[in-house]
DNA sequence: GTCCGGTCCA
DNA sequence: TGGACCGGAC
């Protein structure tokens, strides 16, 4: 499926000229985000800076147990300011159980910064966001898509995973040089306006169907899209 | 006991 | 480019 590959990458941004398969992907996996996406404490929320919360957290956590300790950080810390104003131990308390505590000291650290040097309004543009402290592509994709509507990826290993299978990237080679690759292709496949949809629709297939081991190919509503072959016709 | 994971640093 | 960071799943 190098052709395919190929031809996505050529493509740039422009969804006009999308080949026809990159096209049905996109609506079929939309599709079903919107009838099976998972329902999540975070989902639907449009404030940026909750958004963040649940993106670091979602770094090294599996959701599961994100779940459970979203909401009472939130309710303890309700507002960018709330976080930046507040002592380095007590947010470590709040993040006690979610390990890595690295990220709080990070997203602390932005808050600060954020409240301090950029007015208080979290930057909007990813490039802006990566110069926070704990930001890297992933989740200043992750934000900017979600919170902004910035017509951008973001890819996680699920979001990767569902990639490299559908368009047919193979592993093997330099694996910085695929991952690189595999941001290209995802940067024109992004439907514009929806990406927030797109880059969250991209995860939870891979968390529930396109899995790493054993993917339920029969039950993927993207297989007549899929390089891998299953179920087309 | 072994693997997994986004960012940062060596 | 490869390991450290932590906790959970298996």
């Amino acid at each position: 499926m190098r052709i395919l590959a190929g031809a996505y990458a050529s493509q740039k941004q422009n969804a006009c000229r999308l080949p026809p398969r990159a096209r049905s992907f996109r609506r079929r996996l939309l599709a079903w985000y919107a009838r099976h996406g998972r329902r999540l404490p975070w989902r639907g929320l449009n404030d940026p800076y909750a958004v963040l919360v649940s993106e670091v957290m979602l770094q090294q956590t599996q959701v599961r147990r994100v779940t459970g300790f979203f909401p009472r950080f939130l309710a303890r810390y309700p507002t960018l300011e709330d976080l930046a104003a507040a002592p380095p131990d007590a947010v470590r308390e709040a993040w006690d159980g979610l390990g890595y505590y690295a990220r709080a000291r990070n997203l602390h650290a932005a808050a600060r910064e954020v409240v301090d040097r950029l007015g208080g309004a979290l930057p909007a543009r990813p490039a802006d966001l990566r110069r926070l402290p704990g930001i890297g592509r992933y989740t200043a994709g992750a934000v900017a898509s979600i919170a902004f509507g910035a017509n951008v990826p973001a890819l996680d290993t699920n979001a990767t995973r569902v990639l490299g299978r559908v368009l047919g990237i193979r592993r093997g080679g330099g694996a910085a040089r695929r991952q690189a690759r595999l941001w290209r292709l995802a940067e024109a496949l992004v439907p514009r306006g929806r990406a927030g949809d797109w880059n969250q629709a991209l995860m939870d297939l891979g968390a529930t169907i396109c899995v790493a081991r054993a993917p339920r190919c029969p039950v993927c509503p993207v297989r007549q899209s899929c390089a891998l072959g299953f179920g087309r016709s």
